[in-house]
DNA sequence: AACTATTTATAAGA
DNA sequence: TTCTTATAAATAGTT
């Protein structure tokens, strides 16, 4: 616009060009500022040049975050907002339930219980009774089940013991075993090796066990006691 | 710019700032497009005026959807999906929170007790029967103020009635309140009026009752006891 | 909305 | 890039 008229059609020449994409960005942001001063006005102007440069001007009375929400609000079709609406009303929601979650265990450990009646008191108190002894049932059940493991626990090493005890009479008893020095001998090893089905039952039968105390129905958990 | 020089501030003449915000909205407008064509590059602006009406241009090459999402690209962080993202964790944090809450409960009512071992059920059991005690104390207390409330009220009431009797024993007593067929004497109407302060007393009693009890420091709510 | 005196923007050159 | 400057464009105030 000076020295000589120009046709508003692209600039061929790339330094031209970019020269005046510089300049006249200037000028633009320039007058965006003035307009959005003199008028009271927001205005976002965004640009990319010819190489994908970004260059943006925001008026300072604003963010661009708010620019896009008021943006979107004006324009009215706003997928986000009511995703993101819908989520808040969830999480307020969410935090008032999770308030009176609060406030009922509080009560339930005997705090917070000026703002009930006689009636919730005495509901309140037949609840927890209730509770409690369902608890102390629970518990007496555990119990229980773990004396039961544990006796079934002695009876199994009780039998172990009692055969290992009569192969041993048994061994002493047999003459094939009197004061052999060192058992060379054929018979021995076999013998050794007889006692092998029996110290795998060993191994297996506490497996087995398990086995038929989860299998007879009862979900209760149990505790491997500890010698 | 024109027929003198303005100074670059809000324009306080409404008429003249929404002519002003036109005619140069239009300039604006003019320059991004020359601008767009000369250098090849797009250009989007988006402006609200001070009464928050939208207006926006948008280089002929793209639409707003590109520019949305190339702004987005280029800029790197999605302002909305982060808002959102964040948002997501919080409700999934207060859902986990919320379940571990009702789990507590659901375990204080005698529910859900499968998970806990010995050690935990004999917590459970120490703190419920700690808390019922609490709750039964404080039922205790209200009863307790309960009683209280009423057998003041009685005496208050018993108080009154005695005196009227009494009042009334002098009455009859009282040579001055014979067999007055109607009471046109003078001392009539004065001894009416003597009995008014104890009216008044009677009527302000239970209220000082009430001020006596609350004034006693305690917080505990009082019911009133109907009759 | 049109006019126009002036100011401002800027194309080309340095 | 920045400065200069002649000139085109924009626009403030007016009609």
């Amino acid at each position: 616009m000076a020295r000589g008229k120009i046709q508003i059609k692209r600039i061929e020449n790339t330094t031209n060009r970019q020269v005046t994409y510089s300049k006249r960005r200037n000028g633009l942001f320039k007058k965006a500022n003035e307009l959005s001063v003199l008028c009271d006005a927001k205005v976002s102007i965004i640009m990319f040049s010819s190489t994908g440069k970004l260059h943006q001007y925001i008026s300072s009375s604003t963010s661009t975050k708010q620019f896009f929400d008021q943006y979107q609000m004006t324009v009215g079709t706003d997928l986000w907002r009511s995703h993101y609406e819908n989520m808040q009303g969830n999480l307020k929601k969410l935090q008032d339930v999770n308030g009176n979650l609060r406030k009922e265990i509080r009560q339930r450990v005997g705090e917070c219980l000026e703002d009930l009646g006689m009636e919730e008191l005495t509901l309140l108190e037949d609840e927890m009774d209730k509770a409690a002894k369902v608890v102390r049932e629970r518990k007496y059940k555990v119990i229980t089940n773990q004396i039961d493991t544990q006796r079934k626990k002695m009876n199994n090493e009780k039998e172990v013991q009692r055969r290992l005890l009569r192969d041993l009479d048994a061994r002493a008893e047999d003459p094939r075993y009197g004061m052999v020095e060192n058992g060379g001998d054929y018979d021995s090893v076999m013998g050794f090796s007889n006692i092998g089905p029996r110290m795998f039952a060993l191994t297996l039968q506490p497996s087995h066990t398990n086995n038929v105390h989860t299998g007879a129905g009862s979900d209760l958990t149990t505790y491997p006691l500890l010698f």
